[in-house]
RNA sequence: GGUGGGGUACCGAAGCGGUCAAACGGAGCAGACUGUAAAUCUGCCGGCUCUAUGCCUUCGAAGGUUCGAAUCCUUCCCCCACCA
C-alpha cells in the first residue's frame, strides 16, 4: 500500500508549476485509504464561456489522472457566480448571464468535459445550492476570516492598487466564494491554472478557519495559445476547441509555433519526460523536419477528440490544399442564377454572397490585395465582371472557398 | 460631500474649429517569403456607390454656436483617482 500510495504521488506530480504540498499529499492519501474513501478533487468551472478548448483540457487531464487512481472528482459549476458576472475592468466579456443562458452553458460544458473525464467518479455540483441561501450576516462573517491584506497579495491585485488601477469589491469577493466553495464540498485537493494559485491557496485559509483541514492545492502551466504568445483563451480568438470540426482542429494546429510543439504534446497529450526528449532529440539531430513533426503532433491530438480515421483524413486534406495547393474535397456552395452567369456579376457581390467576405467593401480589398481567384485565376480588378459557371471554384485568401452551384 | 482627470474605431492611445473616416502602437486580414511555423518586408484595416480629390454614418447622449465641430457652448449619462 505504502508503494501504492507512492506511485500515485509520482504520477499526480507530472506537469505541475505550484504543489502544496506534495507531503500533505501523501498524508492525506494515507489516511483516505485507511479510511477506505476515496479523495475528492475539486475543480470549478466558469459557465459564461461554455466552449472548451485545449487549454482546458490541461487540467482535465489532471482530473482524468485522479480518476484512474480511484479518486472522485467534484466539478463544481459556478452558475451563482455566472448570474452575477465579473466587473474586473478589462473582461467586460464576463457579462451577467441569465439562469436560462447558465443552465443551457452548464449543459454543454458537462457534454463537453466528458470527452475527457470518466463518468464515474464524478461529483456535479452547482455552486447556487449553498450560495444562494446565503444571508448577508453568513456573507458579513465569511468575509471576516480574510483581510484587505491577504487579498492584496495577490500579484494583480497589488498591481493594479500601486498603479492607481480599480479593484472591484466584487473582486475581492470572488476568491472568497471560490475558497466557500471547497469548503462546501468538502475538497480534499483542489486544480487549476497558475494564475488560480491565490484563491486556490485561499481555500485552504478559509477552511482552516472553519475547522477543516486545508486542501491540497496543484496548479498546471497555461497552454498558450495559436500565437505562442498569450493563454489559449476563447476571448482572445487563439484557442482550438475540442469540439471543432477534425479539419479545422488540424489546420490551427499546423499553425502553431515550432517552439509549442512540444508544450502542446506535453500539457495536451500528457507525453512523459522521456517522451519529450526524444521528440527534441529527433528534430535537434534532423531525424525529422518541423513539419513532419508538427504534422504528428496535430494528428495525435485531432486523433484523441476525433479518432485516427479523422486525424489521418485531416492530415490528407491538410496536404491537398495546403501543400499541394489543390482545393478541398469539400467546400461550400453559392448559388447563381443563370441570368447571371449568363450576362455576368460583380465579383464582390459573389464573394460576398458566398460568405468570404461580410462586406462589399471588405470583398473589394480582397480582390485589390490579390487574394482571389476564380477557377484558379487570380483577380485583381475590384470593379470585375464575372460569369461564374456551376462547378466553379472561388477562392479568397488561404482558407476561404466556395463552390459555385 | 469636496477636488481633479476622463469617455475617440476590436483594444490601447493621439487629436482639441477646417488639411479628420480620424496620427501612432497592438490585434486582425491580405500579399511576398515559407513548412498555412517563426522572423521579416509590403499593403489593407467604418459602410455604400464602384473608383470619384464621390456619397453616407461614426469620435459617451441630446441640443446649440459656426460657412464648417471629434475639437467651442449648454444640459444630461457614465467612469476613474485623490481628499473627507
Amino acid at each position: 500500500m505504502q508503494g501504492d500510495i507512492a506511485r500515485q504521488i509520482e504520477v499526480l506530480s507530472q506537469r505541475l508549476v505550484d504543489f502544496v504540498s506534495p507531503e500533505e499529499l501523501r498524508e492525506r492519501l494515507e489516511r483516505a485509504n485507511a479510511e477506505g474513501r476515496p479523495l475528492r478533487v475539486k475543480y470549478g468551472a466558469d459557465p459564461s464561456a461554455p466552449d472548451l478548448h485545449l487549454g482546458h483540457v490541461v487540467g482535465l487531464n489532471k482530473l482524468r489522472e485522479f480518476q484512474e487512481l480511484g479518486h472522485t472528482v467534484v466539478f463544481i459549476i459556478g452558475d451563482f457566480t455566472g448570474r452575477i458576472g465579473d466587473p474586473s475592468g478589462r473582461s467586460q466579456t464576463r457579462r451577467p448571464l441569465s439562469s436560462e443562458e447558465v443552465e443551457r452553458n452548464a449543459q454543454t460544458y458537462q457534454e463537453q468535459v466528458f470527452r475527457i473525464l470518466r463518468r464515474d467518479r464524478v461529483e456535479v455540483r452547482y455552486n447556487s445550492e449553498w450560495l444562494s441561501p446565503l444571508r448577508l450576516d453568513d456573507i458579513i462573517r465569511l468575509a471576516a476570516h480574510v483581510t484587505v491584506a491577504q487579498l492584496l497579495a495577490r500579484e494583480d491585485f497589488s498591481a493594479r492598487h500601486a498603479a492607481g488601477r480599480p479593484i472591484s469589491l466584487v473582486e475581492f469577493l470572488y476568491p472568497l466564494i471560490q475558497a466557500y466553495d471547497s469548503v462546501m464540498v468538502h475538497a480534499d485537493v483542489e486544480i487549476g491554472g497558475t494564475d488560480q494559485l491565490f484563491n486556490l491557496l485561499l481555500g485552504r485559509e478559509l477552511q482552516k478557519a472553519m475547522g477543516q483541514a486545508p486542501q491540497i492545492v496543484m496548479t498546471l502551466p497555461l497552454l498558450e495559445g495559436l500565437d505562442g504568445a498569450q493563454k489559449m483563451s476563447k476571448s482572445l480568438g487563439n484557442y482550438v476547441g475540442i469540439t471543432e470540426d477534425p479539419r479545422e482542429m488540424f489546420g490551427k494546429l499546423m499553425s502553431i509555433p515550432d517552439t509549442l510543439m512540444e508544450r502542446y504534446g506535453w500539457l495536451v497529450l500528457g507525453w512523459t519526460e522521456s517522451q519529450r526528449e526524444q521528440w527534441r532529440r529527433d528534430l535537434a539531430e534532423g531525424r525529422r523536419s518541423p513539419r513532419e513533426a508538427k504534422d504528428d503532433l496535430a494528428q495525435a491530438i485531432v486523433a484523441r477528440f476525433h479518432g485516427d480515421e479523422a486525424a489521418r483524413a485531416a492530415s490528407e486534406e491538410f496536404a491537398r490544399v495546403f501543400s499541394r495547393g489543390e482545393f478541398p474535397s469539400e467546400m461550400p456552395e453559392v448559388h447563381v442564377e443563370p441570368t447571371e452567369s449568363e450576362l455576368g456579376m460583380r465579383l464582390y457581390a459573389l464573394l460576398v454572397r458566398a460568405g468570404l467576405a461580410p462586406t462589399n467593401s471588405e470583398a473589394r480589398r480582397l480582390i485589390q490585395q490579390g487574394a482571389v481567384e476564380l477557377d484558379g485565376q487570380r483577380i485583381t480588378d475590384p470593379v470585375a465582371t464575372v460569369h461564374p459557371r456551376p462547378g466553379s471554384v472561388l477562392r479568397a485568401g488561404r482558407r476561404g472557398f466556395a463552390r459555385i452551384r
